[in-house]
Order: C-alpha cells, then structure tokens, then sequence
RNA sequence: AGGAGCGUAGCUCAGUUGGUUAGAGCAUCGCCUCGACAAGGCGAGGGUCCUCGGUUCAAAUCCGAGCGUUCCUACCA
C-alpha cells in the first residue's frame, strides 16, 4: 500500500457510494430516521454544522450497518431575512435597489441566486462524507413544502390560533420588517442617561425629573409614571405634566413598576416605544403615539421641527433644545443592554404595527406534556429545563414579515379592509360568496422563516398527503442539534407536529455543545476566528486563510487584529488531514460538555491515529496476501486475547451509541486499534509469522490478522467511513466475503462465547514481563539492542508454564542475551529487579548497571509501595471502616495489603543486598 | 436580577449508581533508524481534583457557602 494520502481516496468513493445509491433506505428492516436541520440554502457548513452532520452520519451509518431501514432525510432552509439581505447587498453593488424592480423581478433574482450557491453546502457535506439520502432532498419553498405551510397557516387560523393585530414588535429599521424576539441580540454598551425636567402643567416653577437612555421617544411620551407608595409624589397623581417641546399636557399616573429608588423616581412613559411602557399604557388606557417612520426617522407625529430626521439626529437636536431652554438636569455613562438585530446589527426599535400572531401557549401545553411523559428526551437531560422555562412562559410568536423572500401569507383583503383567509384566492372567493368584480388584494408579508422549517419533520416527508414515506419514517428518531436554537426551531416543531401529525416530531433531542475557538470564543465572521471544515480537510495556506477571514468584513477596521491572530495562531497555515481525521476529532471531543474549544493539535493526533490504522493494515497485507488463509486454522492464546478485546470494544461502542457518547465510542477504538492492536497483537504475530512454524499455526496467525482487521475496520466504519472503506475493498473475499461496499455489511456483535479470561491473563502477564524489562532498561539506559541476561527467580508453577509457553515471544520482544529460571534456594546475583506477582523478573547488574542507579530506582518504588501501605493500613485500623464497609470493599483492602506487604518484603531484601555490595 | 453549566497535569479533556495507585491525547525530558508506521517505537517526569465547611467508615464524585468563568432568560426608564 502507499503512503496514507487521505485526499486520494475520499471523493473518490463518496461518488461511488452516492452512485450506488447506498444512501437510500434498504426497505427492510426496523425504521430509523433522523432530519436533517436544514441548512441556510446559499450558506455555508461552518464547524458547529460540520460537528453536527458527523455525529449524526456515525449515528446514521451504524444502524444502517445494524440492518435498520434508515433514512436522514436531506433538505435545506430559505432563510428569508438571510437571504433576502445578500440578494439586496449584491443588487447595491449594481446600484440597484429592491423597490427599482419590484416583487417579482426581485425573487427571479433571489431563485437565481439559490440555483447558482445553493450547491456550496451540499458539496461542503459530501465532502464530510455524510450518508444523506439525496434523492428525496427538500427545500423549504419547494411546492410540496408550501402546499403544507399553506394548510398550517389556514387550519391554524380557522381554529382561532392565528390572529392580526397591532401590537408591538422587535423592528429592524434598516431590513424594515418585524424579526422575532429570538432575532435579536441584546449586548451591553456603553450610554448616556439623560436627567430631564419636565414641567408640571399647572405651576410655574416646579418639574419632575425623568431619567432615561432614549430622550428622542419623549416625544411620544403620554404619561410619567410613578409608585402609588412614593411620599415624594403622591400629591402628584392625578396632575399633569407639559411635555417639552411637544407642548402636550400628559398625566401623571402610579403604577407599582416604578421603581422608586431607581433615578428621580420618576418614569416617562412612552407606550409605542418601550415594552415595559406599552405594556403600562396598556393598563392605563394610555394614547400610544408613533412618533417614527418605518426607517426609524422622526414622523409627523412629532414636532415640525423634528420630522423626517433619522432618530440619532433628532437625539442631538432635542437635548440640544431641551438644554437651551434649561430642562437638562444632568447627564450620566450609564451601561445598557442594546438590542441589535440579529442578522443586521443595527440597533432594534419596538415599533407598532399590524402583524400576524400565532397563538402560543394552546400549542404550547401539548408540547410540555410530551417532554414531561417522555415521549420526547432530552440529552443531555437538563437542557429540558430550558425547555420548560422557555414554553412555560411563551409568548405569542409573530409570524409575519415584511420581506419578499419567502411563503406569502395566505390572506386577502377587500377594500373595505376585510379580510379572508384560504389557500387561494379562489377559495376564499367561493368559501365567502365574494364577486368577481369584488377587488381582492393579498397580504404583502411573508411568514418567519422557522414557520416553515417547524413543519420540516413531517413535511419533507409529503404532509398533508398521507404517504408511505410518513407512514414508515414519522416520528423520527433523534434531532440533532445545538442548543441555541432549542427555542427557535426544537420546541415549535414539537408544537406544530403534535397539533398536525398527533405525534412527535422526534423521540429523542440531542443537544450538541457549541464549537468555539481555541479561546472559548464563539467563532464568528466579524471576529475572524472561524474556521472552514474543508480548509481542515483539504489544508490552507496561511495567506488565503488570512485573506479568507479578512475579506468582506462588516468592520474592516478588525482586519489587522484578524490577521495578527490568524498568523500567530496558525503560523503554517493548516496542513491537510483529511476528513477521517476531522471526523475523528470530532467524535472525541463530544463531551457534554456545552462547549467545545476546537484544538487543531488533536486533529493532528487523530491524523496520526488514521495513519497507524493505515499502516497496520499494510502490515497485515504484507504478511497475509500472498497466502491461502482458508485452510484450516486453529487460534492460540494470543488470537484469543485478540478476539477477546475486540468483542469488548464492541460492546464498549454499542453502549456509548446508545448513550450517545461519541467520544467514548472514539475512544475505545483508538484504545483498541493503536495501544492493542497495534501495540501487542501485531508485535506478538511477527515472531511467528515470520518463522519456520507450522503452516498451520501461521496460518492461523494470518487469519486472525485479517480476520480481527476486517471486523475492525467494520467496527470504525462509521467514524472513520473512507480509509476503512478502501482498505476493506482489499482483505480478500474468503475473510470479509463478496459484499460491495463495508457500508452495507453488518456492525459486529460482541460474542460473549469468544470472551476469553484466560488468554487476557496470559497476556497481561507477557505484558507484565516485557514492560518490567524495558522499564529497566529505559531508567538504566541499557540501549534497546543490547541484549541483556533475564533472570525470572521464585516463580510459581503458572510462571514456569508461562515461561515454557511464550518464551520465544518474550525473546523477540525484549531481545535477551538469556532466559534462566531460578528456583527460590537458587543462588541468584545482584540485580536490578521487577516484582511480576510473586516472581521477580532480574536483570543482573554486572557490567550493565551502576550499583547506586539501581538503588535509587528501588528507592522510588519503595517509597511509592510504602505510601499505599501505610494508607491502607490506616484504613484497615479504623474500626468503623471495617464493621461497616462492605464485607468486598474490605476485603479487597485487605488483599491490597498482602500484595504489597509481600511486595515490600522483597523489595527490601533487594536493598538490602545491593546496598551491601 | 433570576436560572443553568463549568472549574481535574503546562494545554485540551475523560473520570455514569461515593470505594481506581485520579486517567488519556498533545506538550516536556531521556533513549532508539529493529523491514507496518519518525505522522513511529520504548521509557520517564508532571496533579492541594478552585477555596472553605458539612454528610459519610470512605468524597474529584453528594450537600452548603464563597471565588472565578461561560451561557441563557429578564431587564431599572
């Protein structure tokens, strides 16, 4: 075989497995299915992705090979606010505005758009070698997709669980559209608070005092607010205050919100800019006055003086006013949470406006109920808190959005401002009896884009038609997800597929940490911290990386500290490792833990792991290929011990599978393939293979190589899918049979009839024998190919028989001038000594080792053996600890101590003698 | 402010119902080119398990408080 080059092998059968159509579901068997959470059409796969489809792809391909009829549904997401903002910057860049085109030549553009990057993310998770059934491949604003919003929207509202109406929402002034509470971002800033007087109406010298951070929304001011209990002011309920510059008289009214120890103790209320204010004006029956445009400019609300002005402008200008007529009180830094918006980043306005609703919280209940009864599980459980805090306290979901891209809400209205809801406007002429020569016009909004992607589980499988497909797949099995979009996405699915399926969207959710940088910090475009999957498979050199994070940012004044960074934290750029390895990473660090800090170093190590698979297995072609191992074979100790730790290694992965710990299931096949495999069994075969034994014990040595490989290799398949795949194709047919691809073959089983105690016992003993001499020459620098005397003194029966058994094993692997086997009354020279059991295994210091090395060595040991003793012992004299321990537990203390009371003994007497020489 | 998570070797992390000599990888320090692999082999060093208190015969593990840190939710205008 080659060198391992991963880049040679991995597109290379990814195109034949998706050529063969092995991603499909075999038809047979038990249903498992999992969908994928689509991604952003025109994005691209970042590392939480990445982390994501690869845990879910092992899961995928191991109840495939388990003999399920699996399916992981592929599909991908509009994103509509996304979207939309990408279509309308590249139209900028051609000086064309969206509004110069209208709706319909905009969404040409916007499709055009998707047909030309919709491709990047489906070939960024061929790349990651995800086993996704391309076939039946969705998209939210495919037909079918739309025809099931279509009827969500319209049964939802025939049963009244969706309404319009004017209310406040999270407004983002420059995409001028609605966004979810979940869409903005709140992160302290740095502000001012502004100590203003307000004039009370009916006197001529006496103000109140309102503190606040937003001074331009005074203008909308219908109230000042304070608490009934306030001594200060109780006198002033009731009263009126004349609102500068506006010259309005607003009333003075109590309310237990205020806060009287906050400020002055008094509140402007400013009911259609504030959701605190909005709500109290709510209780107050206060005016709600609007005094911004759409774009966040001062309207005709608002003084003359003031209109038409963007709301930073109008701040300048009123304080400026209000100092010039001395109703400044003063001026503090004050730090304040600033909502942005999400995708934006610009700063969000509470803004009143007409909007469509879905009622949350009769959808909600079903949902709770489901999570409490288990029907759905989170894992890691706790996350199911989040859960329940978040839908116990749900607020309604404002569903409408003022945006092109996306499903156009299924509402018309006549000119008198009626309006109908159907799924055409045909059928909402012949449900309401209305003319043709009645005018209809529909709704301009598009719906949120998780309206549609909260009907993904059942919709990507044809709902509302009842389709074998639903039948077979629904509910799926497990959602795999981060934790950040629990609220947006996890918990309407589970709202929306109980109210239309009756059943859950999944039965289990696994919760994903979050991948950040080396840092811990979050990996992000503007920080230019992020990572692209394929550079790690494929390598980068240090300039594109830097040009890669430096392009195209929304502050380029970040570039420099970017590329600082980047040249500091990658300073050859990264190499290519490929995506076993990437792959391989990414099991081992699925703790569950909440987040990961991605270290490039293990990608490396895992690397190097995939190499020594690769290598392995080169050496049991080497020594096997050439040969008929279908004769007759019987195993030794040795193939035993083998066997037996492959059976357990299986068992340890199908119980981490299950538990969904990836990074066990890594774990123990590293653990297996590189410090048992590779470490012991291949060095155990080489002095037999290569020796004028019987043919039939060396051939029962080749099978097993081959044998105990291919079961490997099927074992790993799901974690490390290409290099197992193509060294699979070359074990020959008589071991691994004429299957066509290791996808399809059966996982193994852990078989507890080729569990073998005994051949373990063996093995640790030979482990025990070859670790104390090359301790012994590792800590006395007697060189690895000096051969050296061994002496085993006072050995049992079971040693000698040992000894009889593996000798010519012991000598390949610790390369000894001799073997000599002394009895207890034998004399026996002074020597560097390692207790195995009750024998000790010597080394005899003649010519060899320095007298006082050696007793330094023993010192060591001593003083460890003596540490435990002496511990153990205080535990055994605790009176309390023996009468009420378990008998086991102390017993097995009391075994301890025998051993390494006898230990001692021995090693003192070595001392002793050495020390008297 | 409320809620949650985390704090174990220089770094990144395991340690599942309390009983292990507290482990791994990377990094470090020796030695080794012996035909699978130097992307390697062999060996070694390295820990107040954040702090204090409690429960227990026994605590990295359970409980309480504190400190540090991260996230979520709600925000005081």
């Amino acid at each position: 075989m080659d060198k391992y080059q991963p880049q040679d092998i991995e597109t290379a059968w990814y195109q034949k497995w998706e050529a063969q159509n092995y991603f499909a579901p075999s038809g047979n068997g038990s249903p498992f299915s999992i969908a994928i959470p689509p991604p952003n059409v025109t994005g691209t796969l970042h590392m939480g992705h990445a982390f994501q489809h690869t845990l879910v792809d092992s899961l995928i391909r191991f109840r495939r090979m388990k003999g399920d009829n699996t399916l992981w549904q592929m599909g991908t997401d509009h994103a509509g606010i996304a979207t939309q903002l990408i279509v309308t910057e590249q139209l900028a860049a051609e000086g064309i505005k969206p509004s110069d085109l209208g709706r319909e030549k905009f969404l040409e553009k916007a499709w055009q758009w998707k047909e030309k990057s919709g491709g990047t993310i489906s070939k960024q998770l061929r790349r990651l070698g995800a086993s996704l059934h391309w076939q039946t491949e969705r998209f939210t604003l495919d037909e079918g997709l739309s025809r099931a919003v279509l009827e969500v929207f319209v049964r939802l509202y025939e049963d009244d669980l969706i309404y319009r109406g004017k209310r406040l929402v999270n407004w983002d002034p420059v995409l001028k559209t609605s966004i979810s509470d979940l869409e903005v971002e709140s992160e302290e800033e740095k502000g001012h608070l502004w100590h203003l007087r307000y004039p009370l109406a009916d006197s001529d010298d006496q103000y109140l005092i309102v503190a606040t951070t937003r001074p331009e929304t005074m203008l909308g001011d219908t109230a000042v607010a304070v608490h009934p209990d306030d001594e200060r002011y109780k006198s002033l309920i009731g009263q009126e205050v004349l609102l500068p510059l506006t010259n309005r008289r607003v009333p003075i009214i109590a309310d237990h919100y205020v806060d009287q120890t906050f400020g002055s103790g008094c509140v402007k209320i400013t009911p259609a800019h504030d959701f605190n204010d909005y709500d109290m004006g709510r209780r107050h029956d206060l005016p709600m006055i609007n005094v911004f445009n759409d774009d966040a400019s001062i309207n005709d609300n608002a003084p003359e003086k003031y209109r038409g002005i963007d709301r930073y402008a109008a701040r300048e200008a009123i304080l400026k006013d209000l100092d010039n007529l001395n109703l400044m009180e003063k001026v503090e830094d004050h730090m304040m949470a600033v909502p942005r918006g999400e995708k934006s980043g610009v700063v969000v306005e509470p803004f009143l406006s007409d909007q469509w609703f879905v009622r949350a919280e009769p959808l909600a209940a079903p949902a709770i109920k489901a999570v409490e009864d288990g029907d759905i599980e989170f894992i890691p459980k706790n996350y199911e808190n989040n859960f329940f805090v978040w839908m116990r306290n749900i607020q309604d979901w404002c569903i409408s959005r003022q945006q092109w891209w996306g499903h156009r809400i299924p509402a018309w209205y006549d000119s008198d401002g009626a309006v109908y809801v159907g799924r055409s406007e045909q059928e909402v002429r012949d449900k309401h009896n209305l003319a043709d020569d009645v005018a209809l016009s529909q709704d301009e909004d598009v719906l949120d884009t998780w309206f549609s992607s909260a009907l993904w589980t059942f919709s990507t499988l044809g709902w509302p038609d009842k389709t074998p497909e639903l039948d077979t797949f629904h509910s799926t099995d497990v959602m795999v997800t981060g934790h950040d979009i629990i609220t947006f996405w996890v918990s309407r699915m589970i709202m929306m597929t109980l109210k239309f399926v009756g059943e859950v969207p999944f039965k289990k959710v696994y919760v994903t940490g979050m991948v950040t940088d080396a840092d811990g910090q979050k990996q992000s475009k503007s920080k230019g911290n992020g990572l692209d999957p394929l550079d790690i498979i494929d390598g980068i050199s240090l300039d594109d990386l830097v040009a890669k994070r430096t392009d195209s940012l929304l502050q380029p004044k970040m570039a420099a500290r970017i590329e600082k960074n980047t040249r500091k934290e990658f300073p050859d750029g990264i190499k290519p490792y490929g995506t076993d390895a990437l792959r391989f990473t990414f099991y081992s660090i699925a703790t569950r833990s909440r987040t990961i800090r991605f270290d490039m170093n293990r990608v490396e190590g895992y690397r190097n792991f995939c190499n020594k698979l690769w290598n392995a297995a080169n050496f049991v072609f080497i020594n096997t290929l050439e040969h008929d191992v279908s004769a007759d074979h019987t195993p030794d100790v040795i193939d035993r011990w083998i066997v037996t730790e492959l059976n357990h290694t299986v068992e340890i992965i199908n119980q981490a599978m299950e538990t969904y710990r990836y990074d066990l299931a890594a774990k123990a096949i590293y653990e297996f393939i590189w410090d048992e495999f590779c470490d012991w069994y291949v060095e155990l075969t080489k002095p037999i293979v290569n020796s004028d034994a019987s043919a039939e014990i060396i051939n029962a040595k080749r099978f097993t190589l081959l044998s105990v490989l291919e079961q490997t290799l099927r074992m790993a398949h799901p974690f490390l899918p290409f290099m197992t795949e193509e060294i699979w194709q070359q074990i020959p047919t008589a071991i691994r049979g004429e299957g066509a691809t290791i996808m399809r073959e059966a996982y193994p089983e852990c078989n507890a009839k080729l569990v073998d105690q005994a051949a373990k016992n063996d093995v640790a003993w030979i482990k025990d024998v070859v670790t104390g001499t090359r301790n012994i020459r590792g800590e006395m620098n007697i060189s690895q190919g000096k051969p050296i005397p061994i002496i085993f003194y006072n050995g049992g029966a079971e040693d000698k028989i040992r000894l009889d058994a593996y000798q010519t094993l012991l000598e390949f692997l610790i390369r000894p001038e001799s073997i000599t086997w002394l009895q207890e009354n034998d004399n026996k020279p002074p020597a560097s000594t390692h207790l195995v059991g009750d024998m000790q295994l010597l080394v005899p210091l003649a010519g060899l080792i320095d007298t006082s090395a050696e007793l330094a060595r023993l010192d060591k040991e001593i003083d460890r053996k003596e540490k435990d003793k002496t511990r153990i012992e205080g535990k055994l004299g605790n009176p309390n600890f023996v009468d009420k321990a378990p008998d086991a537990v102390v017993q097995k203390e009391k075994d301890k101590l025998a051993d390494i009371s006898s230990a001692l003994d021995r090693l003192r007497e070595q001392r002793h003698k050495i020390a008297n020489l």
